[in-house]
DNA sequence: TATAGCTGTTGCCGAAACGGCAGCAACATG
DNA sequence: CATGTTGCTGCCGTTTCGGCAACAGCTATA
C-alpha cells in the first residue's frame, strides 16, 4: 500500500525532523539514499527545497509549498485507505487529536472511552499543548483535530464549531464566596488569587479585564497547570479561574464550587474553537469522531449555561 | 517536475482511456509496462481495481476510491506547479471549464477575452454539454469550473455560487407579443411555440407548468440548440424560451424581443450554479478566474432583474 | 586551540525496479 | 472462419535505488 514514491515519504520525514540523518534513521535507510532523493526533488522542481545549516534543513518558501502538497498527498494516502478498510466492515485507524488542557479532565476521556468501546480497533493520539501550538501542529500535520481557545486561525485551518463556556471562579467550598451564584472580579480580587500564566490562555481573557480595575492586588500564586490551579483552589489557597469545562463534574468530591464570572452585568465568554486543515477531507472514522465531540460540547455548552444562565 | 510514482500516473490514464493499450498510446510506452504498474497496484492495494471485460477495463469499487485519491494528488500537484511558477511572477497554467449553451452567447467570450488581455498565458479549455453532464464532467476531474441549471448536487461538488436569472419568452419584433412587458405561459401557448428537446435544462424548467395548464397544445418545433432556436424566433417562426444569459445582448440586433415569463403572478426562475470539486484547492490563476465569473454572473443577475423588476 | 561529534554530500558497486519486444490466449466483429 | 482487438507474460537491456565508506564543513566542549 505504499504506491507513492519514496522521494514524497523522504521529503515528508526530513520536513518533519528537520535532518536528513535523523530521517534516515526514522525510515531505517542510509542517509545518503535520503539525501540523493532529496537533491533529485530539487533538481525536478528546480529550486531548492531546504536552507543547509550546519545544524539541519530549514524549508526554503518553495519546500514549504511542497511541504504543503505532500502533506495533503499523505493525509488523503490516509483517507483512501480508511475508505478501503471500512469496505470491508474493519474500521481502524488512528485519530490524532491536539487540545489544550481545559479537555483533558472529563470530555475527551469520556469521549474517547465511550468510542472505544464502540470501534475497538480506532486508537487515539492525543496531545495537550498551548491553544497557538494546537493550531501549529494541524498546520504541519502532526494533528487530524485540534481543539483550542478561538484566536484568528489562519485561512488554511476550518473552523469547524465554535462553543462558549462561562469563565468562573473556583473556591473551596468553605470559601466566603462559595455561597454566592455569580462573582464579579472584584469580589475575587478581594481575597487571594491563583492567576494563570501568560502561556494558559485564560491568562489572555482575564487580563485585559483585569487592567480595567483600579487596583490590580499582586496573585498570590502563579501556575500553568490547570490541575495544580484546581487543586490549590480545593485546598482553600485562593480563588481560581476556569470554565467549567476544565474542572469535570464537581459532584465527584464537593470540596469546590464553581462560582460564574459577570464583568459589568455580563457573562464572561471563553470560546473554543474546534479545527482542522481545510485542504483535507478525514477518514470516516475520524470523521465520525470529530461528530461526536462537536454534538458532546454543544451539549456541555447547552447545560452548563442552562445550569448558569446569564443575569440579565 | 514528474515526482509521482508511474503507477499513479499510468492508473490516472487507463482510468481516463478505459484500456491498457490505449492509456499506452497515451503515456508513449509500452503496453506491457502499463499493464505491470496496474498489476503491481493491485497487488499493493490487495483488490483489483479493473474489472477485466474483452473490450477494456472498468473501474472496481476499490478502484473508484482510488481513482478520488489520484485524481485528488494530481490536481493538487498542478496547484503546487501553479504556486511555484507564480512565486516567480509567472502567471500560467490552463482553465478548464464545462458549462451549458446559455454561457457561450455573451458571458463567457466576454470574460474569457478580458481575461486574457489581463494575463495572455492563461489558456483556456471549454467545453459545452448538459447539465448533468457538466457535473459528471467535474467529477472525473475533467473539468475545474462546471457551469450549470442548479441540480441536487453530488457531496464531491461545491457549489460556489447560484444565481437566479427569469425565464422569458423570446419573439420576433413584429410579434402580436412583442409590445407587452411580460407575459403567461397561456399567452404564449396560443401562437406556434418552438419548444426545447428534454436534453436541454429550460424542458425541464417548462414541463412541469405546462403539465398543470388545461390545454397543451403540440410544438411546433423541438430543437435542442439554443441558437437554433433564438435564430427561428427572430424569423417569427415561433416563440422560443431562454433566460436573457442564454440569447445575450439584444440590443445588437434588435430582431428579438425578451419577454419575462409570469406564472401565476410570480417569475419563472432558471437557476444557475457554479461548481468545483470540493476536495480540492484551486491553482490561484483558477481561483482568480472563479472570482471574476462569479462576479460578472452576480453583476448580470443584478442587471437583468432590475431590467425586468417582479411584477407584485 | 584542539578534539570530538554532528551535519550533508559523493564515488563506488550490487540489487531491485522499470521498460521494450515479441508472443500468448481470449474475445468481438466482419 | 478470418481479422482485429483486448490484457498478460518471459526474456533482457537500461535505469534507478540503496548501502558502505570517506570527505568537507560547522559547532560545542574541553
Amino acid at each position: 500500500m505504499r504506491f507513492h514514491s519514496p522521494s514524497i515519504q523522504y521529503f515528508h520525514a526530513v520536513r518533519r525532523t528537520g535532518s536528513i540523518r535523523a530521517a534516515a534513521r526514522l525510515l531505517n535507510v542510509a542517509s545518503s539514499a535520503v539525501s540523493r532523493q532529496i537533491l533529485k526533488l530539487e533538481q525536478e522542481v528546480g529550486s531548492p527545497l531546504f536552507e543547509r545549516t550546519a545544524r539541519g534543513l530549514t524549508l526554503t518558501t518553495v519546500g514549504e509549498m511542497l511541504a504543503r502538497h505532500v502533506m495533503n498527498v499523505l493525509q488523503d494516502l490516509d483517507r483512501f485507505r480508511s475508505d478501503v478498510a471500512s469496505l470491508s466492515g474493519a474500521w481502524h485507524g488512528t485519530v490524532s487529536i491536539a487540545c489544550i488542557e481545559s479537555l483533558t479532565e472529563s470530555v475527551l476521556p469520556d469521549l474517547i472511552a465511550s468510542h472505544r468501546g464502540r470501534a475497538r480497533r480506532v486508537n487515539f493520539t492525543t496531545e495537550v499543548m498551548g491553544s497557538s501550538d494546537v493550531l501549529e501542529a494541524l498546520r504541519r500535520g502532526e494533528a487530524d483535530i485540534g481543539i483550542a481557545i478561538a484566536l484568528r486561525h489562519p485561512p488554511d485551518l476550518r473552523q469547524v464549531a465554535l462553543k462558549r463556556f462561562r469563565l468562573g471562579a473556583l473556591v473551596a467550598r468553605e470559601h466566603p464566596l462559595a455561597r454566592r451564584k455569580t462573582v464579579t472580579l472584584e469580589q475575587c480580587l478581594a481575597f487571594p488569587v491563583i492567576h494563570a500564566l501568560p502561556e494558559l490562555s485564560i491568562y489572555h481573557l482575564l487580563q485585559p479585564l483585569i487592567a480595567q480595575l483600579s487596583e490590580t492586588p499582586e496573585p498570590a500564586i502563579q501556575a500553568n497547570s490547570i490541575d495544580l490551579m484546581r487543586e490549590l483552589a480545593a485546598r482553600g489557597v485562593g480563588v481560581a479561574f476556569q470554565t467549567q469545562l476544565g474542572i469535570g463534574r464537581l459532584s465527584r468530591d464537593a470540596q469546590l464550587v464553581f462560582l460564574p464570572l459577570d464583568n459589568a452585568g455580563s457573562p464572561v465568554w471563553s470560546d473554543l474553537g474546534i479545527y482542522v486543515r481545510a485542504e483535507r477531507t478525514l477518514p470516516d472514522f475520524t470523521e465520525s469522531f470529530l461528530q461526536e465531540l462537536v454534538r458532546e460540547l454543544g451539549e456541555r455548552e447547552r447545560r452548563e449555561n442552562a445550569a448558569y444562565p446569564q443575569v440579565v
